[in-house]
DNA sequence: ATGGTTGCCTTGCAA
């Protein structure tokens, strides 16, 4: 195929984003897109939608929070849920599978609540043992991507106002450290090889009127191994999903590769 | 202005 697209979106609850999901997906048919926030427990997964559709669902969801998914074309080869040494393998967080011989891994990073919290502490744990996994198992030399809300805003072009968030959660250093050391491990910030600018973000608050503002963030990223990034052609956001009727507080994010 | 909105099925919690 000369041209594919991968995506992620957090949906903020698969059953009341059904329609929107599906409309999404018939107008963009990515091969690959990545879900987070699902809020379903497998059983309550609207599943068959998808499948009259022609999709195949990997799931991995828990009741009212998190819950992950992979929407595919093609059925991928070895799904796997969680990973070894996830300080909560209760919390349904991250879903892996290979397309084609591409790696792909969906994350929903916890939040972290608030600096110097518990939940701020659980975060960077989380994350820490989220690389030693894929230092332990993973191979960036190979075709690999991470795709997800990874609820850290890279730098301050990716948030709209940076002194107001200086220190604060999603921007803090000891977050922005540990998503450079996942990057430095040799993955690629795909949005930012095609945009250099500041303003493009994949979240908005639901409050205050943010998103009519565009006061938002940019914490959905695609991270691509060299040797898939090699392929990349595009990689942007798209705006529209948020401007419906009942919108999720984040957007798609998409990238596109050739061969 | 430490506000505000949404989704879970709680009557508060997480985001």
């Amino acid at each position: 195929m000369s041209s594919w697209t991968i995506a992620t979106w957090n949906v903020n609850s698969i059953r009341t984003r059904l329609e929107h999901v599906l409309s999404w997906l018939q107008e963009h048919s990515p091969e690959v897109l990545c879900l987070q926030e699902t809020k379903a427990t497998e059983e309550q997964f609207p599943l068959q939608p998808f499948q009259d559709r022609g999709w195949h669902v990997a799931q991995s969801g828990q009741k009212s929070y998190n819950g992950v998914a992979l929407i595919s074309r093609e059925p991928l080869d070895e799904v796997r849920a969680g990973f070894p040494g996830d300080p909560d393998p209760s919390k349904a967080r991250v879903l892996s599978g290979t397309w084609r011989g591409t790696r792909l891994i969906t994350v929903y990073v916890p939040n972290g609540s608030e600096v110097d919290s518990p939940s701020y502490d659980y975060k960077l744990s989380w994350l820490a043992a989220m690389q030693s996994w894929l230092e332990q198992e993973g191979d960036p030399a190979q075709p690999l991507a991470i795709l997800g809300d990874f609820n850290i805003a890279p730098d301050d072009r990716d948030v709209y106002d940076p002194e107001r968030f200086r220190g604060r959660i999603l921007c803090t250093d000891a977050e922005r450290e540990a998503l450079k050391r996942l990057t430095g491990w040799g993955l690629h910030d795909l949005f930012r090889r095609y945009q250099k600018a500041g303003g493009h973000y994949s979240w908005w608050d639901y409050r205050a009127g943010r998103f009519r503002r565009n006061l938002g963030l940019r914490i959905d990223l695609i991270l691509a191994s060299e040797a898939l990034t090699a392929r990349a052609t595009d990689c942007r956001i798209d705006p529209a999903p948020r401007r419906l009727e009942r919108p999720s507080d984040h957007t798609p994010v998409l990238a596109t590769f050739s061969g």
